[in-house]
This record gives C-alpha cells, structure tokens and sequence, in this order.
DNA sequence: CGCGTCATTGAGGCTGCTCAAGCTATGTGG
DNA sequence: CCACATAGCTTGAGCAGCCTCAATGACGCG
C-alpha cells in the first residue's frame, strides 16, 4: 500500500522543524530557536524492522520515543511470559513514557511494521523544555494525550459486551488516523488478531467473530486486515453503547 | 471513628514543607527555597464533604488536585448518565491530570469520605518547575505515577476471571495503603462494592461472591467494608494469575 | 509446491450477568 | 425505646455470552 503522504528524504534525515510530523509533535507555539534546541536532542535510531523491540523491559534508557511511520505496540509481560498489549502506537504518538517514574521501563515497545523512530532523552529534553516556556507547555500536551490514550483503553475494557469493545476500538482507530492525515474509512490494521485481542480483554475467535458480524451488519468490510468503514455513524453509535439496530435487514453485504 | 495517623492541625492549615504528606508529593531533592516557591502556588480549598464534588466534567479550571486525607474516586459519565469508575485515589495521590490536554475535565472526582484537599494551578507549577530543576524532575516522577496507577488499571481489567481483578485490587489497594503509612493488613474500604464493581468491570454480585470466596479460602476476613488480609503471599499469587488450588502442569517457553 | 502463520467457523461447557429475595446496619419518627 | 424505613451487602436460581477445543480455509514465503 502506497504512503498517502510522500516524505522528503533528505529532511527525514535531519531536523524537526522540517519533519513531517511536526504538527504532532509540536503543534503550536514553538518558535524557530526553540526548535533549534530541540534538534540538538533529538537522536535519529537506526530503522526498526517488523518485530524488532525498540526496547525492553527493565532497560534503564530514561527516553521517549517517537515513531516517525510504521506502528507499535507496547506490551507488558505477565508471569507465566505471555505479553499483554496495553497499547498501540500511531506515528506521532508518544512510546516510552512508562519508564518516566523508576528509569526503567515497564513494558516493551515491538514494532508491527518498518519504522524510523526519533529518540529523545528525557533529562535533557525537560531541562531544555524548563528554558523554553512554548516546548514545555507542548511537552504537557503530549503527555496529556498520552494519558487519555490509556483513558479510553480503560474506557474500552470496561464494556460487558465483546461487540461493543471491538466497535470502540475500531471507531477510535479510525479517529487517530484521520487525526495523523490518514483516511479513517479505509485502512489496513498493523496489527494481528491476535494483539487486539490481547489489547481487548478477548478471545482472537471472540474478535473475529464480532469482525464477521460488523460485516454482517454492513457496519464495515473486512478482509483480513484491511478493514472499510461503511457507516461511520452507527460504528460511533455501537462504540457509545448503542444496540445494534436492523431496520434494513440489509445482513449478507460483501465487499 | 479515631483517625489512626493524628496530624499537627498546625502545619495542616499552611505549608508543603509542613504537610503530613511531603513526602508523597516532594519525595527528594527540594530545597527550602523551592519549598517556598512551592507553596506559593498552593491553594487550600474547604474541605469537601462525602459525595461532594472536587471538580466536574468540563470544569476549565486547569489545576491538579492532591488529597491530604480521606479518599476520592474520579468517574466518566458515559452518555446513558451512569457512572463508571476510572479511578481511586488516595492521600498524595494526584488527581485531575486529565485535565492537562484541553484544559477541561473529562471525569469528575467525588469525595468518598470527608477530606482536605490541596489545588495546584497548573500552569503556574509548570512555570515555577521550570526554574526549578528538582521540582521540575518531581514533577514528572508524580505524574509518571498517575500513569503506572492507569496501567495497572488497564492490568486488572484485562483479567479474563472475575476473582483475579478482585484479588489484584485488593493486592494493589494494599500495597499502596502500606505506601502512606496505614497497614496493608487491616483496612477500611472507602468504596461501595458498586464503586469496585464499575471500577473492575464487573456485576456488583460477582464482587460479593469473590470476596466471599476469598474469605471462604482463608486468603482475608472481610465484614462489609472492612478488610484483615489474612494471607498476604497467597492474595499476591492470585492477583498474578495463580490458581486457588489446582496443581498445574506449568507449560514453560523459554527463548 | 508444501509448509507455517494467521484468520475464520463450528460445537459445547462454564463463568459471570440478570433477576429476585433475604439480611444487616444505620437512621428516623412515634 | 422500639417499630419501621432505607441503603448497602449477601445469597440463590437460571440463562446467555464468551472461552475452550478443534478443524478448515486463506495467504505469504522458502
């Protein structure tokens, strides 16, 4: 599939003021010196391919990350060893901020796709953000909605009923991506059944279940990963709670 | 009922560096000065009576909350108007971060017991932390510990058995009553069983029979809201997903 | 082309939800 | 001081939604 938004290379390379996701990552208010201070921290990786980790549980690396395309997924490792999902990553979307209380971090970052990912320290990041009223305000954003991504995983754990977690999770997929630029009707999922189930409290047959029957409905179209959002308002209205409505019996659509 | 930890009425009416709880919200690191500084900011609000509101949804005060005692509980209200339960908090625990990215709140925090509470003008912290370098670095320690209380949320309801969230709440509960001082053996539950049940996604029925079921196994003793913890090692191994009983044949996977 | 991974579909059992009835503690008024 | 009322908690019976186990189908890769 073809990246909808084509990248400069030569300024993938260096500096976030020409960087593609600088309105993510720094909306508003950070002018032209603050952005020359913030280069000077920022730490280019070498890229990640599909399952690599961009770090592990217990590293003592005290930075935040940021990828600049492909997606991740943060997992914690229970016991008995078998990862947990408690999160998926957008480009844009700020990884790592797990290790901001010990130093280490909790969970493990493994990506989905090939991603070329910015590093930054953390120390540094807030001693510069301290100087720097605009960045720091900016910093305060972005772990805000970091906090409310956690928020509304919460949000959808707490549903009763397995259809009503996987709407929630579709609808706010498709929110994100529209949010990076991204179309929030046709997309194709990064990742497994597998991981949202594990990111859903599911069984993966519960979520391809629920899958099939969002089709049924004529909700969506589903085709392995990549997913088609037929009717945007009652995938929002089955998200919020709503029951599944037929005044069409319009069941059996295919794509 | 006799408060277990009497505190100086004195220092409570003025001053972090006084405060019962300055080690919960200043742990290290600052200075007199920056105590001074600190405590300019710190606004004391009346003390809020059970089931009183500190804030409510959309409340545009952009300010962060500590309790100096008593308990809160933060709830979102989805769109049928019932609560749901996303949050408990206790003294020197943060409350109202949520407020960080827009400004306004999404959930609203209610008094589960009478309490004093300290506000803290956000912008006005981040302005004083950026001076500040030691506060500034508390800063992002205590919210750092907002999120892992929001992980360990999303840990509990990931739980596929009713009776694991139940011992991993009350594993949880207790070690951070141990945090502030009070005993994790022997402790009064601020919250209704309804409150734990919206919390634990779960039928306020099923937490009764899970505490039954715990008591019946010697693991606590509970009598309405109070609770002994019996035994301790056995609570921790079933919050991490241990059987009661059953002697399993563990299927190990090493790399 | 055969193999492995991932996704779908089916059958059956069990956990947890729903509905409903007691029980206990606290408070209120006679 | 006791009868009553109310709210919160516990307990029981029955049903349904989800998990488990199992087999098949679809795809990508060597």
């Amino acid at each position: 599939m073809a990246d909808p938004a084509p990248v400069d290379l030569a300024s993938l390379r260096r500096s976030c003021g020409h960087c593609s996701l600088r309105q993510l990552c720094l909306p508003a208010g950070i002018g032209a010196e603050d952005l020359a201070r913030l280069d000077s921290l920022v730490r280019r990786r070498r890229p990640l391919k599909r399952d690599e980790r961009l770090f592990h549980i217990g590293d003592a690396s005290s930075s935040v990350y940021v990828a600049r395309n492909g997606a991740f997924k943060t997992v914690s490792l229970s016991e008995g060893g078998d990862e947990r999902v408690i999160g998926f990553h957008l480009p844009g979307e700020l990884i790592g901020l797990d290790a901001l209380v010990g130093g280490d971090h909790r969970c493990e970052a493994v990506a989905l796709d090939g991603s070329d990912v910015c590093e930054v320290p953390f120390d540094e990041l807030t001693d510069v953000a301290a100087q720097l009223p605009g960045l720091q305000r900016q910093l305060m954003r972005v772990i805000g909605q970091s906090i409310l991504l956690d928020q509304e995983h919460v949000e959808m754990l707490s549903r009763r009923h397995a259809n009503e977690r996987i709407a929630l999770f579709l609808h706010g997929l498709a929110e994100r991506l529209q949010h990076i630029g991204q179309s929030p009707r046709q997309f194709r999922l990064a990742m497994s059944r597998e991981d949202i189930a594990s990111y859903l409290g599911l069984a993966i047959e519960t979520v391809s279940r629920g899958f099939t029957r969002l089709q049924d409905d004529g909700v969506i179209a589903v085709a392995g990963r990549q997913v088609e959002v037929l009717d945007p308002a009652e995938l929002a209205r089955l998200a919020h709670g709503g029951e599944p409505q037929q005044p069409q019996p319009e069941q059996r659509r295919r794509a």
